[in-house]
DNA sequence: GGGTAGTAGTTGCTTTTGTAACTAACAAGG
DNA sequence: CCTTGTTAGTTACAAAAGCAACTACTACCC
């Protein structure tokens, strides 16, 4: 055996994460998508915003890293859903508070709850202290 | 603190494998398409080839999960560039075999070394007890 | 306060991906 | 052999993402 075939592709992170994820990715779209015709990029705003209160599109793209033009489209399509709302600010009319309604308060509540529900689903083949551990490499590695 | 927000996102296993998927593909992707022009299903094509040997099209796609059309337009484009090359077999016409060319090959073995270093630069800031334990665990979830 | 630079967000155009329908080849039962 | 069903791979068309140029606004500095 030569020395360049002992590097396995599963050895390999990227590969490896990119694998991981759109395993895991692909099968919770078919919720948000079918409950609620959203894609991708939308739900991840609703979660943003549901999670951590209002803030602009700009706070959205710096915390989730997605670029700005795949946010003002989601942001778009969420208001036309009237999931979100948007509010210009008096003191910079550059920024836009952007914030859940009431409807879209309850389509994130849903979400979440079907997200907690897949994500112990999905962790419960792991012992706590794995789970726990992978969480914090890849919250690591997410920020890097 | 109300019982809805006692989940964090960066707890939830799909966001975050995507963060983290999304942030070292894109690190890696520079290099190789940069380097060689290549697409990102082209170079998993081109990883597979190289580390498993010759096989079909569809052999890629149930391996690496990759939806036949994307497989399909990246073998056209790596045969363009000459990196790989198909046969079709006798006994089953509808078979072709792929492999890389010589060209492939090193272009291969090229990206193959920068791969090493990447994943070895990543994962430095791990121990090796956690690196270890996060890709059985990675595993483990691509195969769901 | 007018010019320059920088920021938030949008839009138009191009590239890439996804979906579904298609071709070509084989297999198996009658 | 010929019909029916299945598989590998391609292609046409539609959806989504990326990129770069644009508008509207603010901030700073002379």
């Amino acid at each position: 055996m030569t020395k360049k075939n002992d590097f396995d592709l599963k050895d390999f992170m990227p590969y490896l994460l990119n694998q991981a994820a759109e395993v895991m990715s692909r099968d919770f779209e078919v919720i948000y998508r079918s409950r609620y015709g959203m894609l991708r990029t939308e739900w991840r705003v609703v979660f943003h915003l549901g999670r951590y209160g209002a803030m602009t599109a700009k706070d959205i793209c710096d915390r989730a890293r997605i670029h700005k033009t795949k946010v003002s489209r989601a942001v778009r399509a969420l208001e036309t859903k009237r999931f979100l709302r948007r509010e210009q600010q008096v003191n910079d009319r550059r920024h836009e508070s952007l914030s859940l309604t009431p409807t879209g308060q309850r389509v994130f509540e849903d979400l979440l709850k079907e997200a907690r529900t897949y994500d112990k689903e999905v962790m419960s083949q792991f012992s706590d202290g794995d789970a726990a551990q992978i969480r914090k490499v890849l919250i690591q590695i997410a920020q890097l």
